[in-house]
RNA sequence: GGCGUCGUGGCCAAGUGGGAAGGCAAGGGUCUGCAAAACCCUGAUCACGGGUUCAAAUCCCGUCGACGCCUCCA
């Protein structure tokens, strides 16, 4: 039984989708007004991890996610860099999209833009109008909060509590101070649309009820994106499309805590961030991704670099499992390899207990490593390629639901043969018993990015 | 001020009533010509103080501390 943490329970509930065998999953993405974060990975991968694991456990997933391209930062961020608002939203979402790539990110079966919703966003505000939810002032649209009786559920807030808190801007055209923005009037010289109330854009929040409405329909099972979104930002989507349509939303609010970056969460407006074109000039996808997976998805995760070494270290480790048999194997005992299938058989369903237990995937890499030393263990005592090859089947298949790639480096081009000339000519030093010649080369190809590793009577090398 | 999350070995962290997972780092060992890798071994009064219970890291109350949201944010 899998059960996931509802944000609108507050508790880990039973998963039952609206239709059999099938998940409808909207995730929030990025405004695209600068290059995106680690933090943005982070919620990525999350997500991509979540969607890996329903379809293992044979569920067919609609993965949505947006990208919001009109909002004041992209048209503010345009005028300073004098360029077109457009042209900037469109190049980020193409570095956004290659970057996710990186990061071993199934692309969205859908990834719907606010500019190209325009129709179903205007719809869905005459809609909430007709319905007495909305009101327009002034070229404005308003949504009226006093009219959702339950607006709140989500961010356990009471209209009351946060007027007393008094940040709440004051603005003479709302009827109520908490009354937020479904259309805006536009200034000039900023992109506009037609509109019933004049030209104008749409606010932050219709587009994501817009779009889930149009790519998922009336109701979906998961609707995920970061915690601090919680509040404004799904709490005003619930309003207006359960205001819209009367019933039900989202089933189930994932939400994931935010990266925190000396102590702190990353965020663009603190300044303090890491880009993930930075991130990837220096680390492969598959740590960030491991440090993700070390830790809960809903907490806040520390990001520096000890614990991306060790994350690094930690891929090290689940690589040794996936490397071949000693060439002179001459074969484990029966003990050794029922021992070994036999761990391959707890590991897999203890990984599917934790990944059940809302998605604890640092639960499920311990049962990983446990399948590792097995591996490692059964290696050793001499198991041929083909014994270890159903544990290590095992492997590829869970740590591939994680999303992990494990690739091994390689070299371009014809290095490789070269370097196994080399070792063949150590290995021939070696028996000469010429060591400290047999070192220097293995010392100089150590710095060209060659590791040796040499038993009684075989020497192996990789790259890295 | 309001709402919420959390505090587990040097670091990251799982576990939410009855054995304190796992990874990284460190130290010791096996193997090796030496290394490396792998394997084995070593370590925790679970923030603090009360309470409930035969039994508490886990439930309840309190204290302290950290972080998030309440304004745009993944």
């Amino acid at each position: 039984m899998l059960r996931v943490y509802n944000t609108l329970t507050r508790k880990k509930e039973e998963f039952q989708p609206l239709e059999p065998g099938a998940v409808k999953m909207y995730v929030c993405g990025p405004t695209v007004y600068s290059d995106a974060h680690v933090g943005h990975a982070m919620s990525a991968i999350v997500f991509d991890i979540i969607r890996r694991y329903f379809e293992y456990r044979g569920y067919k997933v609609q993965h949505v996610m947006n990208f919001t391209d009109v909002d004041d930062k992209i048209i503010n961020r345009a005028n300073v860099l004098g360029v077109d608002p457009f042209a900037l939203g469109e190049s980020l979402i193409r570095d956004f999209r290659l970057h996710l790539d990186d990061l071993h990110i199934l692309p969205a079966t859908a990834n719907p833009r606010a500019t190209q919703t325009m129709k179903e966003i205007l719809a869905m505000i005459q809609g909430l109008i007709d319905k007495g939810y909305a009101y327009a002032a002034d070229g404005d649209v308003y949504f009226r909060v006093t009219k959702a009786a339950d607006y709140g559920k989500l961010s356990g807030r009471k209209l009351d509590d946060m007027q007393a808190g008094a940040r709440v801007e004051v603005d003479q055209h709302k009827e109520h101070p908490m009354d937020f923005a479904l259309w805006k009037a536009a200034k000039p010289g900023e992109p506009a649309w037609d509109s019933p109330w004049g030209k104008g854009r749409p606010g932050w929040h219709i587009e994501c009820s817009a779009m889930n409405l149009h790519e998922l329909g009336e109701q979906i099972d998961i609707h995920g994106g970061g915690n601090d979104l919680v509040f404004p930002h799904h709490e005003n989507e619930i309003a207006q499309t359960e205001s819209f349509t009367g019933q039900q939303f989202a089933r189930y609010w994932l939400h994931n805590g935010m990266l925190q970056l000396g102590g702190e969460k990353m965020s663009k407006s603190l300044g303090n961030l890491i880009t993930i074109k930075d991130f990837l000039a220096k680390r492969d996808g598959d740590v960030m991704r491991m440090l993700v997976l070390n830790g809960s998805y809903r907490a806040p995760l520390t990001f520096n670099d000890e614990v991306l070494d060790s994350a690094e270290q930690g891929l090290e480790r689940i690589k040794s499992g996936l490397r071949p048999a000693a060439p002179t194997a001459a074969g484990a005992s029966p003990e050794a390899l029922s021992a070994l299938s036999t761990q391959a058989k707890n590991t897999q369903q203890a990984f599917t207990e934790a990944m059940d237990d809302d998605f604890n995937t640092a639960g499920a890499l311990g049962h990983i490593f446990d399948l590792v030393r097995a591996i490692n263990t059964a290696r050793d005592a001499g198991a041929t390629g083909e014994q270890l090859q159903p544990a290590q089947k095992t492997l590829r298949e869970l740590t591939s639901v994680l999303g992990l790639r494990l690739a091994e480096k390689t070299s371009s081009g014809d290095a490789d043969k070269f370097v196994d000339l080399l070792v063949e000519v150590r290995t021939e030093m070696r028996k000469q018993k010429l060591w400290a010649l047999s070192d220097v080369i293995r010392d100089k190809l150590a710095a060209l990015g060659v590791t040796i590793e040499d038993s009684k009577d075989s020497t192996r090398w990789r790259w890295g």
